[in-house]
DNA sequence: TTTTTGCACTCACGGAGGGAGAGTGCTAAC
DNA sequence: GTTAGCACTCTCCCTCCGTGAGTGCAAAAA
């Protein structure tokens, strides 16, 4: 976003390229980086001296810190997120790669079936945790509704979606209906809004409504009013997909038992994650949480990169990783990225 | 199943008394149990030295071991075997506790949501994990099928069950059918079984069809067909709901990461799982699997309480809790019994 | 024969001590 | 601005050792 320079007047390219090497080199390792090591692997004709000199000035810009005393320096959230924004160079995929992916995408059968491919693809490929929000139903196109009855106040509300998704619950109503005065509602609204997307049903039915108390016409504004429960709006998304969770059993920075149940319990909870998911909706690509930035506790120790995916340019949801905040960016970010845009081709193909 | 006395013709009261002690002691405490603290706790007037000699011989027989050669004394599986087929005594629930429990089934809606009440129930308290299969759907009874053309090969079927339940899959046909083809089909369909389970709905086609051929009725051949297809036997269960995973990160004896992910794999990939929870679909009552016993690695340091539920006299599934050997089944067992019972009852009267 | 006493022995655990290695910060020289 | 030198500070790992809990065995007591 902002240019390093102006963040950090007084970062000149060698300490920006020491920070791009030591960043490189924590993510490789893994552990801790001494000056020696970092003057070695930079390449640059430097004494540990001075690159010592460079790192205390990175460390308090914020940028490092030391575990201890006399270990050597590894990145705060903030030397991420510069790295991240400005320094980072993205590995491009290989185009054996890029098949590979799109092959298992050819595979999946149903809507459900490509989330699922999504969330389990991300997280093998990437060994870390793999998230797939479940798309908002908004603009899906209703084919067809069907009404039974179950009890004294209860219906029963059959929508088919999209051609082949089938969603069902069920409404409350304040008098009993019969078969046949619900068969003939559910004919009444599939003239009125079959083929027409989730919202504007909603917006016909309103209408109709008015129109219908205009009438005074009492028989239908009870099967509009009966109707539009079963269409409500639905929070945006409230649900999504997590593969490989247990990936991040095996990175030693989140080894802690507690904050690890901690972590999977905020996956079972969904809030908190959803959240954050939600805030990567609007954003129009890319976006990276690293450790404390995303607000959350649980996720102090972990970075979440996700992307949208959209069909018919439309966006659905949102997808990504979740894991530990030292690992590979330019490798995730570009798997995230062609993974959105794959699955928002399937989705698109199977309309 | 088999008395104690004729499972190990040496094994006297006291040394079952002894037995019985220690494995109370080490449930509750979790430490190895010594001599001084086995003699002291049984209240028996014996001397640390006879109660070793004890001590000995039940090592002998495999139901004791020893951590390492200066530790007091641990059950093995066989030792907890003998404990809960003859030394335990089952702490039977306070009234109030089964109010509050039956409290909670009489909140949910509708099936599914009872389903999961079971499992956080089980797990919440018995801060282990809970586990409930889905219940199989042969005997649930057919209410309406409903047949939708998707395109040149394939058809979604929506099946409402047990008045409430909707199940839709997609099938595939040799033909494309029009709409006014599949309505028919479904209206035939719906007036010879609707009402019947589902089990009697595949007898009552496979008859049909065979009357069908004998008219050399194709049209009416073809819709079984297809009808047929959506009706297959699925599995008798294939899936089960898991609650409170992460109370296990907790016990201190399945703290080692890697074992600690084989078993959440093992929850991921269900297959194993199922198997055991298969096993006890066929017990009637209370089955208990301890330690290597289920004969599943990843479970050597678990145990598994399981009951069947029914519902209408028909078993459905199965509930039950995992957790470390060392768990209190006096506790365990009573609250999965009744959570069986419960579950069923509440199944019952949303018939 | 069963139980107890006495005793030597084993092992895990925890703290103390110490050397090695890695890395730092600071100062003074280049 | 950069480097060399140096004292210093950590962690890590190893060893040593005392303590406490618990054992097994043999001989004495009941």
């Amino acid at each position: 976003m902002v240019p390093a320079q102006a963040m950090n007047p007084e970062l000149n390219d060698r300490a920006q390229y020491l920070l791009k090497t030591l960043v490189e080199r924590y993510i490789r390792e893994g552990q801790p980086v001494g000056s020696r090591a970092l003057a070695r692997e930079s390449g640059l004709d430097l004494s540990p001296a001075t690159v010592r000199n460079v790192m205390a000035d990175l460390e308090d810009l914020g940028l490092l810190r030391s575990p201890h005393t006399s270990a050597g320096r590894i990145p705060t959230a903030r030397g991420y997120r510069l790295f991240v924004d400005t320094l980072l160079q993205v590995e491009p995929l290989g185009l054996a790669q890029v098949n590979d992916l799109e092959k298992h995408f050819s595979r999946a059968q149903n809507p459900s079936t490509l989330l699922e491919t999504a969330s389990s693809l991300l997280s093998s490929i990437t060994h870390l945790a793999g998230i797939v929000m479940l798309p908002r139903q908004d603009h899906a196109t209703l084919r067809q509704v069907e009404y039974l009855p179950l009890s004294e106040h209860q219906v029963l509300t059959i929508l088919v979606v999209n051609d082949r998704e089938v969603q069902n619950r069920i409404i409350h109503t304040d008098r009993r209906y019969t078969a046949s005065e619900l068969e003939r509602a559910a004919n009444y609204i599939n003239g009125l809004c079959a083929g027409k997307d989730l919202y504007l049903v909603r917006e016909t039915l309103l209408e109709e409504l008015k129109s219908a108390r205009e009438q005074m016409n009492s028989m239908m504004i009870a099967a509009i009013e009966m109707a539009n429960k079963g269409f409500d709006r639905r929070p945006p998304s409230d649900d999504f997909l997590v593969a490989g969770q247990t990936n991040l059993m095996e990175y030693g920075e989140l080894s802690d038992m507690e904050k690890l149940r901690q972590l999977f319990e905020a996956f079972n909870q969904k809030r908190d994650i959803l959240h954050l998911l939600d805030q990567s909706l609007k954003a129009n690509g890319i976006q990276i949480f690293i450790g404390e930035e995303s607000g959350y506790d649980v996720l102090d120790d972990c970075s979440v990169v996700t992307s949208p995916y959209e069909a018919e340019g439309e966006v659905l949801g949102v997808l990504g990783v979740i894991g530990p905040t030292r690992m590979a960016y330019d490798r995730v970010i570009p798997i995230v990225d062609l993974t959105a845009r794959l699955l928002g081709a399937a989705l698109n193909k199977q309309h």
